[in-house]
DNA sequence: CTCATTATTGCAATTTAGTCGCAACTCATG
DNA sequence: CATGAGTTGCGACTAAATTGCAATAATGAG
């Protein structure tokens, strides 16, 4: 997602004794300008736009990279479509991702409770964090909207699974 | 994870009309007496030990019937040792995974304050919570101490990171 | 208890996502 | 501008999960 970055990664990949080939480069500037999520194939496609021969290894061993260095976080948004992974910078402040199952819409929620919850986690288990991922899954305001006017009766049992779980 | 399970899985099932396979007997057992997470294959793997024939597809499709059910949770844990899923039975209070990326010891946290960011989420966005996952990873206690004991003067930068990432 | 219906399973091929070894290349430094 | 270690491209490979279809078996009716 695209949030005003004051950061560069660029400039934080280097000063941690990192080449800045052209391919880092290309890779980064569409993961900060990406004002989605994006996954590591539509980073190669949108990546060979601008290069062609960007190869899909390098794509991986990017982000790889950037995750080590705690400048992206990984996602998974609920694996609403397959198993793939998402990927945005690393935001000022951590925010907790709200995924959609019907309609797929995500959306983003931050808090003091969070980062409270983070403390709390740490002072009273002395694990060290070093990044936290709450996804959570369920019905977006519309589609929970929708759900609740659309029969007076609602189903039960496996019938409603099967329709409502599409 | 093994935990005190009051509700039986298969009279859920059961309840919401689906058939009580000698396979989804086999497999559901196993999830709930298993001590700790398990992943597809493992489960695969002692299905077959009381049921040779018990099929790899089948694993799946009852995992994701559970899944829907909301009678297991899915869980990455930080895919530590690859993509693949674990899978528990859903607690009576949601707890968040400690994941250690050094050991890969796999910690649970759960408290109040946990049960207020979801609450909280609920009642400021609108959005209707099925489920909800809360990762983290960094340093178990004892990781964590013994990086930092390791070197009087902690490295910086990518020599740091080679040796401290693996 | 037996039968019929239909959900469920096994199989094996397939898809999807990500990884790896190695030769070739190129960035940063002297 | 030469050097050489870090990085990339390639392509084959692994891991994890999915699918279509014929065969099987659980359930409810009779």
């Amino acid at each position: 997602m695209e949030r005003s970055q004051r950061r560069l990664l660029l400039d934080e990949v280097a000063a941690k004794g990192f080449r800045l080939t052209s391919q880092r480069k290309t890779l980064i500037q569409i993961i900060q300008q990406s004002r989605q999520h994006v996954d590591a194939a539509t980073l190669l496609e949108l990546a060979r736009k601008r290069d062609p021969r960007i190869n899909r290894a390098t794509v991986y061993r990017t982000l790889d990279l950037l995750k080590k260095l705690q400048l992206v976080d990984e996602l998974d948004l609920m694996h609403l479509t397959g198993e793939k992974h998402y990927y945005e910078v690393r935001p000022d402040r951590q925010h907790v991702h709200l995924a959609c199952c019907r309609c797929g819409r995500i959306m983003e929620f931050s808090s003091e409770t969070f980062d409270q919850l983070q403390s709390e986690i740490a002072a009273q288990t002395g694990f060290e964090i070093q990044v936290a991922r709450l996804e959570v899954g369920g019905n977006c305001p519309a589609c929970a909207e929708a759900m609740h006017s659309a029969t007076s009766a609602p189903e039960e049992g496996k019938d409603a699974l099967k329709s409502s779980v599409d």
